[in-house]
DNA sequence: CGTGACAGTGCACACATGTTCACTCTCGTA
DNA sequence: TACGAGAGTGAACATGTGTGCACTGTCACG
């Protein structure tokens, strides 16, 4: 007996969460049945309910660990320091797509949950992308060449850039790890915020 | 006895499209059963086969409904002229409200089974998306200021603004007709546009 | 007028699902 | 060492599901 009574439970808990990303896949959480997941851990339906007390519940551990990723690529983000505006996109971009290459499972359960989902889920996954659009716009902020910006127009331009970034991380989910088709999409990606940067740049706020 | 024999079944037809539309809301395609469709529409489950083979093909049957009212919106949008550039823009975002106000349905379909659905059905959807972003691209190499720019940056270019415009679409379909939160999800729009405009204004393709 | 195509019915079946309950066995603790 | 908590078992249930089959009535057409 190399395993404590806890560290087993935690295991078939992981399994059980595994085996639900793994099977949610191609679908979506809500044609997920509670022995179907079963089956694929090994373990009796009944003792589902030793670990969740229901699909639903399972449903939003998925949805707080998957957000947890997206907090870890933020704060990776936020680290991607650089020299000029140029490095620091082409890094960002980088970098989103080292974590969707890595973390692809949990992307693609947000994708596919964001709107399919139900209710608590949805709002959960809404609050997530609400957050990463309110830091990105606080650390814009922080930046100069920002002074003369509306705090409402620094929260429009945040939406934007998270919106394209999001719309980036979904196209990289139908791209295979190191495939031409992933290299294109992160390079235009790079050139779209650059595009969007340069609008940026030229911006102008009206005063209200 | 005033409808033909033709008529009749065209609106069971319809009746179960509208019905799988209604019920499909809030949850996904895939969570959809036969049984609950035909007691809604109010006719017994075998007689659905008259009608479609599968449920999936049920589903291919709302994809191809809802791109048919996806193409509308691109004509309607390509008919929005203007003096300037900023009169456009607000005609536009304009029109896409007016549509995602009017065909709710359609568009929630498409937000929700653009990832979760059927393999059938997603690709699909991609493929309706790519064709908007092309056109969108040959529209733009006919405006003036254009002329300096890589086919492939207005590429790039069209897929920025086209995926600004499905997050738009997507916002605006959290929101009800009418509300303030509707509409400030229009007047940003029409704010990030403007800002990846002046983008594209001053950007400058390097030649590859 | 008759007849056949065919939308819709009703029953049947085999199967999958969520949840219940009483149970076994084993680890951690008192 | 004794025991209790609790992870996992296995049988049972009521219910929902897709689909096959023989059927009925009625509209359209020869």
């Amino acid at each position: 007996m190399t395993e404590s009574r806890g560290e087993r439970k935690e295991r078939t808990r992981r399994a059980i969460l595994d085996a639900a990303l793994s099977l949610s896949e191609g679908s979506a959480l809500v044609a997920l049945s509670l022995r179907q997941v079963a089956k694929e851990v090994g373990i009796v339906p009944t003792a589902f309910y030793r670990h969740f007390p229901s699909i639903e519940d399972l449903g939003l551990a998925l949805v707080e660990e998957s957000l947890d990723t997206l907090r870890a690529l933020l704060r990776e983000l936020r680290h991607t320091a650089g020299e000029d505006a140029a490095t620091i996109i082409d890094g960002s971009v980088s970098v989103l797509v080292e974590q969707v290459r890595q973390d692809h499972a949990h992307y693609g359960f947000i994708a596919r949950e964001r709107f399919a989902g139900p209710a608590g889920v949805r709002e959960a996954i809404a609050r997530g992308i609400e957050l990463a659009e309110r830091e990105l716009a606080t650390d814009l902020a922080h930046l100069p060449g920002t002074d003369t910006w509306t705090d409402h127009d620094l929260q429009v331009l945040s939406a934007l850039i998270v919106g394209a970034m999001v719309i980036t991380a979904e196209r990289l989910l139908g791209t295979s790890p190191g495939s031409p088709a992933e290299q294109r999409v992160a390079d235009d990606a790079r050139t779209q915020i650059r595009m969007l940067l340069v609008g940026a740049r030229n911006w102008q706020s009206r005063t209200p």
